[in-house]
DNA sequence: TTCATCACATACAGTCTGTATGTAAGCGCA
DNA sequence: TGCGCTTACATACAGACTGTATGTGATGAA
Protein backbone atom coordinates (compact mmCIF):
# COMPACT_ATOMS: atom_id res chain seq x y z
CA UNK A 1 0.00 0.00 0.00
CA UNK A 2 0.97 3.60 -0.81
CA UNK A 3 2.01 6.30 2.00
CA UNK A 4 -0.84 8.40 3.13
CA UNK A 5 0.23 11.82 1.75
CA UNK A 6 3.09 10.67 -0.55
CA UNK A 7 2.56 9.99 -4.25
CA UNK A 8 0.15 12.52 -5.86
CA UNK A 9 -0.05 13.17 -9.26
CA UNK A 10 0.04 16.73 -10.33
CA UNK A 11 -3.25 17.26 -11.67
CA UNK A 12 -4.38 15.80 -8.31
CA UNK A 13 -2.73 17.92 -6.37
CA UNK A 14 -3.82 20.91 -8.39
CA UNK A 15 -7.44 19.76 -8.18
CA UNK A 16 -7.24 19.62 -4.42
CA UNK A 17 -5.30 22.73 -4.25
CA UNK A 18 -8.04 24.62 -6.09
CA UNK A 19 -10.74 22.82 -4.41
CA UNK A 20 -9.10 23.96 -1.28
CA UNK A 21 -8.87 27.68 -1.87
CA UNK A 22 -12.25 27.73 -3.38
CA UNK A 23 -13.91 26.32 -0.26
CA UNK A 24 -12.06 28.06 1.83
CA UNK A 25 -12.67 31.55 0.21
CA UNK A 26 -16.21 30.61 -0.69
CA UNK A 27 -16.21 30.18 3.84
CA UNK A 28 -14.68 33.61 4.58
CA UNK A 29 -16.24 35.76 1.64
CA UNK A 30 -20.19 34.10 2.92
CA UNK A 31 -19.38 35.00 6.23
CA UNK A 32 -17.56 38.80 5.98
CA UNK A 33 -16.92 40.02 2.62
CA UNK A 34 -14.65 40.12 -0.07
CA UNK A 35 -13.37 43.53 1.39
CA UNK A 36 -13.13 42.28 4.93
CA UNK A 37 -11.50 38.95 3.71
CA UNK A 38 -7.59 38.43 2.83
CA UNK A 39 -5.91 36.58 1.01
CA UNK A 40 -3.49 35.98 4.29
CA UNK A 41 -6.66 34.64 6.31
CA UNK A 42 -7.72 32.75 3.43
CA UNK A 43 -4.79 30.29 2.52
CA UNK A 44 -4.71 30.10 6.16
CA UNK A 45 -8.54 28.57 6.27
CA UNK A 46 -7.02 26.08 3.03
CA UNK A 47 -3.51 25.29 4.89
CA UNK A 48 -1.34 26.61 2.10
CA UNK A 49 0.38 29.57 1.32
CA UNK A 50 -0.25 32.70 -0.63
CA UNK A 51 2.56 31.59 -3.38
CA UNK A 52 -0.18 28.55 -4.00
CA UNK A 53 -3.27 30.77 -4.44
CA UNK A 54 -1.04 33.32 -6.82
CA UNK A 55 0.22 29.92 -8.26
CA UNK A 56 -3.58 28.79 -9.31
CA UNK A 57 -5.08 32.00 -9.66
CA UNK A 58 -4.18 35.60 -11.43
CA UNK A 59 -5.16 37.47 -8.40
CA UNK A 60 -7.60 37.97 -5.75
CA UNK A 61 -10.35 39.01 -7.99
CA UNK A 62 -9.75 35.35 -9.97
CA UNK A 63 -10.51 33.49 -7.30
CA UNK A 64 -13.80 35.30 -6.23
CA UNK A 65 -14.79 34.65 -9.76
CA UNK A 66 -14.02 31.19 -9.21
CA UNK A 67 -16.24 31.21 -5.92
CA UNK A 68 -19.33 33.09 -7.81
CA UNK A 69 -19.74 30.83 -10.38
CA UNK A 70 -19.42 27.71 -8.10
CA UNK A 71 -22.34 29.22 -6.02
CA UNK A 72 -24.31 30.55 -9.29
CA UNK A 73 -24.11 26.74 -10.32
CA UNK A 74 -25.31 25.56 -6.95
CA UNK A 75 -28.34 27.86 -7.09
CA UNK A 76 -29.43 26.83 -10.62
CA UNK A 77 -29.25 23.44 -9.73
CA UNK A 78 -31.09 23.87 -6.78
CA UNK A 79 -33.86 25.96 -9.30
CA UNK A 80 -33.82 23.20 -11.90
CA UNK A 81 -34.60 20.52 -9.26
CA UNK A 82 -37.93 22.40 -8.40
CA UNK A 83 -39.13 23.58 -12.16
CA UNK A 84 -38.81 20.23 -13.80
CA UNK A 85 -39.54 21.16 -17.63
CA UNK A 86 -42.57 19.33 -17.01
CA UNK A 87 -44.31 21.83 -15.23
CA UNK A 88 -46.47 24.07 -17.50
CA UNK A 89 -44.75 27.65 -17.92
CA UNK A 90 -46.65 29.58 -15.26
CA UNK A 91 -46.44 26.65 -12.87
CA UNK A 92 -42.72 26.06 -14.05
CA UNK A 93 -42.06 30.08 -12.90
CA UNK A 94 -43.45 30.02 -9.93
CA UNK A 95 -41.72 26.88 -8.76
CA UNK A 96 -38.68 28.42 -9.68
CA UNK A 97 -38.86 31.46 -8.19
CA UNK A 98 -39.55 29.88 -4.89
CA UNK A 99 -36.45 27.53 -5.43
CA UNK A 100 -34.53 30.82 -6.32
CA UNK A 101 -35.51 32.32 -2.86
CA UNK A 102 -35.21 29.22 -0.60
CA UNK A 103 -31.64 28.94 -2.60
CA UNK A 104 -30.64 32.50 -1.76
CA UNK A 105 -31.43 31.89 2.26
CA UNK A 106 -27.96 30.55 2.59
CA UNK A 107 -26.24 32.64 4.40
CA UNK A 108 -23.73 35.15 2.76
CA UNK A 109 -25.19 33.96 -0.77
CA UNK A 110 -26.70 37.28 -1.84
CA UNK A 111 -24.11 39.24 -0.87
CA UNK A 112 -21.64 37.30 -2.90
CA UNK A 113 -23.68 37.11 -5.56
CA UNK A 114 -26.03 40.31 -5.46
CA UNK A 115 -23.69 43.12 -3.73
CA UNK A 116 -19.74 41.79 -3.69
CA UNK A 117 -20.32 39.99 -7.46
CA UNK A 118 -21.12 42.63 -9.81
CA UNK A 119 -19.30 45.29 -7.41
CA UNK A 120 -15.62 43.34 -7.82
CA UNK A 121 -16.68 41.87 -11.16
CA UNK A 122 -18.54 44.22 -12.78
CA UNK A 123 -22.20 43.92 -13.98
CA UNK A 124 -20.71 42.40 -17.24
CA UNK A 125 -19.07 39.92 -16.13
CA UNK A 126 -21.61 38.95 -13.54
CA UNK A 127 -24.35 38.88 -16.19
CA UNK A 128 -22.10 36.72 -17.98
CA UNK A 129 -22.12 34.28 -15.08
CA UNK A 130 -25.91 34.56 -14.95
CA UNK A 131 -26.79 33.69 -18.52
CA UNK A 132 -24.61 30.57 -17.87
CA UNK A 133 -26.40 29.27 -14.78
CA UNK A 134 -29.41 30.74 -13.32
CA UNK A 135 -30.88 33.53 -15.86
CA UNK A 136 -31.03 30.27 -18.58
CA UNK A 137 -34.21 28.66 -16.97
CA UNK A 138 -35.15 32.15 -16.13
CA UNK A 139 -35.43 33.08 -19.87
CA UNK A 140 -36.08 29.93 -21.32
CA UNK A 141 -39.20 29.73 -19.20
CA UNK A 142 -40.38 33.07 -20.50
CA UNK A 143 -39.88 32.14 -24.08
CA UNK A 144 -41.88 29.24 -23.68
CA UNK A 145 -44.78 30.94 -22.27
CA UNK A 146 -44.84 33.56 -24.98
CA UNK A 147 -44.58 30.42 -27.29
CA UNK A 148 -47.71 29.36 -24.97
CA UNK A 149 -49.62 32.78 -25.29
CA UNK A 150 -49.17 32.66 -21.19
CA UNK A 151 -47.54 36.40 -21.60
CA UNK A 152 -47.17 38.99 -23.84
CA UNK A 153 -44.54 38.92 -26.35
CA UNK A 154 -41.62 40.87 -24.69
CA UNK A 155 -37.91 41.70 -25.44
CA UNK A 156 -36.43 38.85 -24.29
CA UNK A 157 -33.18 39.54 -23.13
CA UNK A 158 -34.62 42.38 -21.21
CA UNK A 159 -37.62 40.51 -19.92
CA UNK A 160 -35.07 38.44 -18.45
CA UNK A 161 -32.87 40.51 -16.95
CA UNK A 162 -35.29 42.99 -15.20
CA UNK A 163 -37.35 40.16 -13.66
CA UNK A 164 -34.10 38.82 -12.46
CA UNK A 165 -33.38 41.91 -10.61
CA UNK A 166 -36.68 42.24 -9.18
CA UNK A 167 -36.10 38.59 -7.57
CA UNK A 168 -32.72 39.45 -6.67
CA UNK A 169 -33.90 42.38 -4.78
CA UNK A 170 -36.48 40.47 -3.02
CA UNK A 171 -33.98 37.83 -1.85
CA UNK A 172 -32.21 41.01 -0.39
CA UNK A 173 -34.68 42.46 1.15
CA UNK A 174 -36.08 39.05 2.89
CA UNK A 175 -32.77 38.67 4.03
CA UNK A 176 -32.61 41.82 5.39
CA UNK A 177 -35.81 41.21 7.28
CA UNK A 178 -38.83 41.74 4.94
CA UNK A 179 -41.74 40.29 4.58
CA UNK A 180 -41.28 36.99 2.30
CA UNK A 181 -45.32 36.88 1.82
CA UNK A 182 -45.03 40.80 0.80
CA UNK A 183 -42.17 39.88 -1.88
CA UNK A 184 -43.44 37.20 -3.14
CA UNK A 185 -47.02 38.53 -3.86
CA UNK A 186 -45.12 41.61 -5.63
CA UNK A 187 -43.80 39.20 -7.70
CA UNK A 188 -46.10 37.20 -8.61
CA UNK A 189 -48.31 40.18 -9.40
CA UNK A 190 -45.56 41.41 -11.62
CA UNK A 191 -45.32 38.52 -13.57
CA UNK A 192 -48.91 37.90 -13.77
CA UNK A 193 -49.38 41.30 -15.06
CA UNK A 194 -47.72 40.08 -18.06
CA UNK A 195 -50.86 37.94 -19.33
CA UNK A 196 -51.97 39.16 -22.17
CA UNK A 197 -55.54 41.32 -21.38
CA UNK A 198 -58.02 38.63 -22.60
CA UNK A 199 -61.23 41.37 -22.22
CA UNK A 200 -60.06 44.12 -24.67
CA UNK A 201 -60.90 43.33 -27.73
CA UNK A 202 -59.29 39.88 -28.11
CA UNK A 203 -56.47 40.60 -30.59
CA UNK A 204 -58.71 40.85 -33.86
CA UNK A 205 -56.21 41.27 -36.25
CA UNK A 206 -54.22 38.25 -34.90
CA UNK A 207 -57.48 35.93 -34.82
CA UNK A 208 -58.34 37.08 -38.07
CA UNK B 1 -10.96 94.36 1.65
CA UNK B 2 -9.83 91.86 3.43
CA UNK B 3 -6.76 89.40 2.28
CA UNK B 4 -7.14 87.01 -1.03
CA UNK B 5 -7.00 83.59 1.24
CA UNK B 6 -7.02 84.81 4.53
CA UNK B 7 -9.18 85.65 7.51
CA UNK B 8 -11.71 83.17 6.75
CA UNK B 9 -14.31 81.72 9.31
CA UNK B 10 -13.95 77.80 10.61
CA UNK B 11 -17.71 77.30 9.18
CA UNK B 12 -16.61 78.60 5.86
CA UNK B 13 -13.23 76.79 6.24
CA UNK B 14 -14.96 73.36 6.59
CA UNK B 15 -17.70 73.71 4.66
CA UNK B 16 -14.98 74.65 1.51
CA UNK B 17 -12.97 71.62 2.66
CA UNK B 18 -15.37 69.35 3.06
CA UNK B 19 -16.89 70.35 -0.09
CA UNK B 20 -13.88 70.36 -2.24
CA UNK B 21 -13.01 66.47 -0.50
CA UNK B 22 -16.84 65.62 -2.02
CA UNK B 23 -16.16 66.87 -5.30
CA UNK B 24 -12.51 65.51 -5.62
CA UNK B 25 -13.83 61.67 -4.25
CA UNK B 26 -16.90 62.16 -6.21
CA UNK B 27 -15.09 62.65 -9.83
CA UNK B 28 -12.41 59.93 -9.03
CA UNK B 29 -15.47 57.35 -8.15
CA UNK B 30 -16.95 58.12 -10.77
CA UNK B 31 -14.00 57.76 -13.34
CA UNK B 32 -12.75 54.64 -11.51
CA UNK B 33 -14.07 53.06 -8.61
CA UNK B 34 -14.22 52.81 -4.95
CA UNK B 35 -11.37 50.27 -4.60
CA UNK B 36 -9.02 51.68 -7.20
CA UNK B 37 -9.19 54.98 -5.78
CA UNK B 38 -6.95 55.55 -2.85
CA UNK B 39 -7.57 58.37 -0.30
CA UNK B 40 -3.72 60.12 -1.29
CA UNK B 41 -5.07 60.75 -5.42
CA UNK B 42 -8.54 61.75 -3.50
CA UNK B 43 -6.81 64.50 -1.90
CA UNK B 44 -4.42 65.56 -4.47
CA UNK B 45 -7.02 65.95 -6.55
CA UNK B 46 -9.12 68.31 -3.87
CA UNK B 47 -5.64 70.22 -2.59
CA UNK B 48 -5.23 69.32 0.46
CA UNK B 49 -4.17 66.47 2.81
CA UNK B 50 -4.86 62.93 4.13
CA UNK B 51 -5.00 64.81 7.61
CA UNK B 52 -7.86 66.86 6.58
CA UNK B 53 -10.01 64.25 4.72
CA UNK B 54 -9.49 62.04 8.21
CA UNK B 55 -10.63 65.01 9.93
CA UNK B 56 -14.13 65.64 8.20
CA UNK B 57 -14.49 61.98 7.95
CA UNK B 58 -14.15 59.20 10.25
CA UNK B 59 -13.06 57.26 7.21
CA UNK B 60 -13.14 56.48 3.52
CA UNK B 61 -16.43 54.61 3.85
CA UNK B 62 -17.86 57.87 5.39
CA UNK B 63 -16.66 59.89 2.67
CA UNK B 64 -18.51 57.53 0.21
CA UNK B 65 -21.34 57.92 1.30
CA UNK B 66 -21.52 61.73 1.50
CA UNK B 67 -20.67 61.12 -2.08
CA UNK B 68 -23.27 58.76 -2.34
CA UNK B 69 -25.93 60.68 -0.80
CA UNK B 70 -25.36 63.69 -2.60
CA UNK B 71 -25.53 61.70 -6.04
CA UNK B 72 -28.70 60.23 -4.78
CA UNK B 73 -30.17 63.54 -4.10
CA UNK B 74 -29.64 64.93 -7.80
CA UNK B 75 -30.94 62.21 -9.09
CA UNK B 76 -33.95 62.74 -7.87
CA UNK B 77 -34.25 66.32 -8.05
CA UNK B 78 -34.08 65.63 -11.82
CA UNK B 79 -36.77 63.33 -11.43
CA UNK B 80 -39.11 65.64 -9.63
CA UNK B 81 -38.70 68.38 -12.40
CA UNK B 82 -39.71 66.05 -14.72
CA UNK B 83 -42.76 64.20 -12.83
CA UNK B 84 -44.29 67.19 -11.17
CA UNK B 85 -47.44 66.25 -8.84
CA UNK B 86 -49.99 67.75 -11.29
CA UNK B 87 -49.48 64.86 -13.80
CA UNK B 88 -52.49 62.29 -13.49
CA UNK B 89 -50.19 58.95 -11.67
CA UNK B 90 -49.77 56.77 -14.73
CA UNK B 91 -48.11 59.82 -16.63
CA UNK B 92 -46.05 60.85 -13.41
CA UNK B 93 -44.84 57.15 -13.17
CA UNK B 94 -43.72 57.36 -17.14
CA UNK B 95 -41.93 60.73 -17.02
CA UNK B 96 -40.68 59.62 -13.83
CA UNK B 97 -39.20 56.36 -15.19
CA UNK B 98 -37.23 58.71 -18.47
CA UNK B 99 -36.39 60.71 -15.81
CA UNK B 100 -34.50 58.38 -13.68
CA UNK B 101 -32.86 56.66 -16.77
CA UNK B 102 -32.23 59.67 -18.19
CA UNK B 103 -30.18 60.96 -14.77
CA UNK B 104 -28.41 57.63 -14.91
CA UNK B 105 -27.02 57.76 -17.97
CA UNK B 106 -23.90 60.81 -16.38
CA UNK B 107 -20.79 58.98 -16.51
CA UNK B 108 -20.02 56.44 -13.03
CA UNK B 109 -23.18 57.25 -11.67
CA UNK B 110 -24.79 53.62 -12.47
CA UNK B 111 -21.49 51.86 -10.82
CA UNK B 112 -21.20 55.02 -7.84
CA UNK B 113 -25.09 54.19 -6.93
CA UNK B 114 -25.62 50.69 -8.30
CA UNK B 115 -22.52 48.93 -7.75
CA UNK B 116 -20.37 50.23 -5.45
CA UNK B 117 -22.66 51.75 -3.00
CA UNK B 118 -24.51 49.06 -1.88
CA UNK B 119 -21.41 46.78 -1.91
CA UNK B 120 -19.23 49.47 0.12
CA UNK B 121 -22.24 50.59 2.71
CA UNK B 122 -24.73 47.76 2.53
CA UNK B 123 -28.20 47.48 1.13
CA UNK B 124 -29.81 48.48 4.25
CA UNK B 125 -27.69 51.81 4.28
CA UNK B 126 -28.03 51.94 0.33
CA UNK B 127 -32.14 51.22 0.93
CA UNK B 128 -32.12 54.31 3.68
CA UNK B 129 -30.42 56.92 1.05
CA UNK B 130 -32.99 55.60 -1.90
CA UNK B 131 -35.86 56.39 0.44
CA UNK B 132 -34.47 59.77 1.65
CA UNK B 133 -34.48 60.46 -1.98
CA UNK B 134 -35.56 58.79 -5.24
CA UNK B 135 -37.65 55.89 -3.57
CA UNK B 136 -39.62 58.65 -2.01
CA UNK B 137 -41.32 60.22 -5.28
CA UNK B 138 -41.86 56.41 -6.74
CA UNK B 139 -43.71 55.29 -3.68
CA UNK B 140 -45.66 58.26 -3.42
CA UNK B 141 -46.64 57.98 -7.10
CA UNK B 142 -47.78 54.18 -6.31
CA UNK B 143 -49.80 55.60 -3.57
CA UNK B 144 -51.36 57.68 -5.34
CA UNK B 145 -52.24 55.24 -8.25
CA UNK B 146 -53.24 52.54 -6.28
CA UNK B 147 -55.78 55.62 -3.99
CA UNK B 148 -56.79 56.40 -7.59
CA UNK B 149 -57.17 52.91 -8.91
CA UNK B 150 -55.12 52.55 -11.50
CA UNK B 151 -53.14 50.46 -10.09
CA UNK B 152 -54.05 47.02 -7.80
CA UNK B 153 -53.58 47.29 -4.07
CA UNK B 154 -50.20 45.57 -3.16
CA UNK B 155 -47.63 46.05 -0.23
CA UNK B 156 -45.82 49.36 -1.26
CA UNK B 157 -42.64 48.78 0.30
CA UNK B 158 -42.17 45.71 -1.31
CA UNK B 159 -43.85 46.74 -4.47
CA UNK B 160 -41.73 49.93 -4.55
CA UNK B 161 -38.33 48.21 -4.20
CA UNK B 162 -38.69 46.14 -6.52
CA UNK B 163 -39.81 48.11 -9.42
CA UNK B 164 -36.77 50.15 -8.01
CA UNK B 165 -34.40 47.07 -8.75
CA UNK B 166 -35.88 47.02 -12.14
CA UNK B 167 -35.04 50.08 -13.06
CA UNK B 168 -32.13 49.92 -11.56
CA UNK B 169 -31.29 47.17 -13.44
CA UNK B 170 -32.57 48.81 -16.92
CA UNK B 171 -30.24 51.73 -16.64
CA UNK B 172 -27.25 49.34 -15.56
CA UNK B 173 -28.43 47.24 -19.05
CA UNK B 174 -28.88 50.52 -21.14
CA UNK B 175 -24.98 51.93 -20.22
CA UNK B 176 -24.01 48.19 -20.93
CA UNK B 177 -25.11 48.70 -24.37
CA UNK B 178 -28.53 47.43 -24.12
CA UNK B 179 -31.28 48.43 -25.98
CA UNK B 180 -32.70 51.29 -24.23
CA UNK B 181 -36.29 50.74 -26.22
CA UNK B 182 -36.74 47.38 -25.35
CA UNK B 183 -35.67 48.02 -21.36
CA UNK B 184 -38.41 51.05 -21.64
CA UNK B 185 -40.99 48.56 -23.51
CA UNK B 186 -40.40 46.23 -20.48
CA UNK B 187 -40.71 48.34 -18.22
CA UNK B 188 -43.81 50.08 -18.94
CA UNK B 189 -45.05 46.54 -19.55
CA UNK B 190 -44.36 45.72 -16.21
CA UNK B 191 -45.85 48.41 -14.65
CA UNK B 192 -49.11 48.91 -17.00
CA UNK B 193 -49.38 44.56 -15.72
CA UNK B 194 -50.22 46.45 -12.71
CA UNK B 195 -53.54 47.52 -13.57
CA UNK B 196 -56.77 45.94 -12.41
CA UNK B 197 -58.60 43.91 -14.75
CA UNK B 198 -61.85 46.02 -14.75
CA UNK B 199 -63.94 43.16 -16.18
CA UNK B 200 -63.91 41.49 -12.52
CA UNK B 201 -66.60 42.81 -10.62
CA UNK B 202 -65.29 46.54 -9.95
CA UNK B 203 -64.81 46.12 -6.42
CA UNK B 204 -68.35 46.51 -5.14
CA UNK B 205 -67.54 46.42 -1.71
CA UNK B 206 -66.16 50.24 -2.15
CA UNK B 207 -68.53 51.69 -3.72
CA UNK B 208 -71.85 50.52 -1.80
C1' DT C 1 -4.86 89.41 25.90
C1' DT C 2 -5.19 84.62 27.06
C1' DC C 3 -6.28 80.12 26.68
C1' DA C 4 -8.92 76.42 24.80
C1' DT C 5 -10.49 74.60 20.53
C1' DC C 6 -10.52 73.86 15.73
C1' DA C 7 -8.61 72.66 11.23
C1' DC C 8 -5.59 70.84 9.49
C1' DA C 9 -0.29 68.79 8.16
C1' DT C 10 3.15 65.42 9.18
C1' DA C 11 4.95 61.14 10.84
C1' DC C 12 4.25 56.41 11.92
C1' DA C 13 2.65 51.52 12.43
C1' DG C 14 0.42 47.76 10.63
C1' DT C 15 -1.52 45.21 6.84
C1' DC C 16 -2.34 43.91 2.34
C1' DT C 17 -1.46 42.79 -2.65
C1' DG C 18 1.29 41.17 -6.29
C1' DT C 19 5.91 39.61 -7.82
C1' DA C 20 10.36 37.62 -7.88
C1' DT C 21 13.05 33.95 -6.48
C1' DG C 22 14.17 29.42 -4.64
C1' DT C 23 13.18 24.31 -4.15
C1' DA C 24 11.49 19.73 -4.07
C1' DA C 25 8.60 16.57 -6.34
C1' DG C 26 6.50 14.82 -10.63
C1' DC C 27 7.10 13.42 -15.41
C1' DG C 28 8.47 12.73 -20.34
C1' DC C 29 12.21 10.59 -22.67
C1' DA C 30 16.47 8.24 -24.06
C1' DT D 1 16.70 3.47 -14.85
C1' DG D 2 18.77 7.78 -14.94
C1' DC D 3 18.40 12.72 -16.65
C1' DG D 4 16.54 17.20 -17.67
C1' DC D 5 12.52 19.97 -17.84
C1' DT D 6 8.40 21.47 -15.91
C1' DT D 7 5.00 21.78 -12.29
C1' DA D 8 3.48 23.08 -7.68
C1' DC D 9 4.27 25.24 -4.51
C1' DA D 10 7.01 28.16 -0.21
C1' DT D 11 9.61 32.15 1.02
C1' DA D 12 11.22 36.80 0.61
C1' DC D 13 10.54 41.35 -1.00
C1' DA D 14 8.75 45.89 -2.75
C1' DG D 15 5.27 49.11 -2.99
C1' DA D 16 0.96 51.08 -1.59
C1' DC D 17 -2.71 51.98 1.31
C1' DT D 18 -5.48 52.75 5.61
C1' DG D 19 -6.08 54.60 10.03
C1' DT D 20 -3.94 56.86 14.08
C1' DA D 21 -1.02 59.63 16.85
C1' DT D 22 1.19 63.82 17.24
C1' DG D 23 2.44 68.55 16.24
C1' DT D 24 1.19 73.43 14.81
C1' DG D 25 -0.78 77.66 13.47
C1' DA D 26 -5.19 80.05 13.08
C1' DT D 27 -9.68 80.97 15.32
C1' DG D 28 -12.82 82.29 18.82
C1' DA D 29 -14.69 82.86 23.44
C1' DA D 30 -13.81 84.95 27.95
Amino acid sequence: MQQESGRRSNRDRTEATRSDLIRAARKLFTEKSYAETGTPEIVAEAGVTRGALYHHFADKQALFAAVAEQEAAAVAAEIDDAAPPSLVPRDALIAGSDAYLAAMRLPGRTRLLLLDGPAVLGRVAMDAIDNRHGNRSLREGLVAAMRAQAITRLPVEALTALLAAAFDRAALAIEAGGSAEDYRAVLMALTDGLAPVPHRAPAPARTR
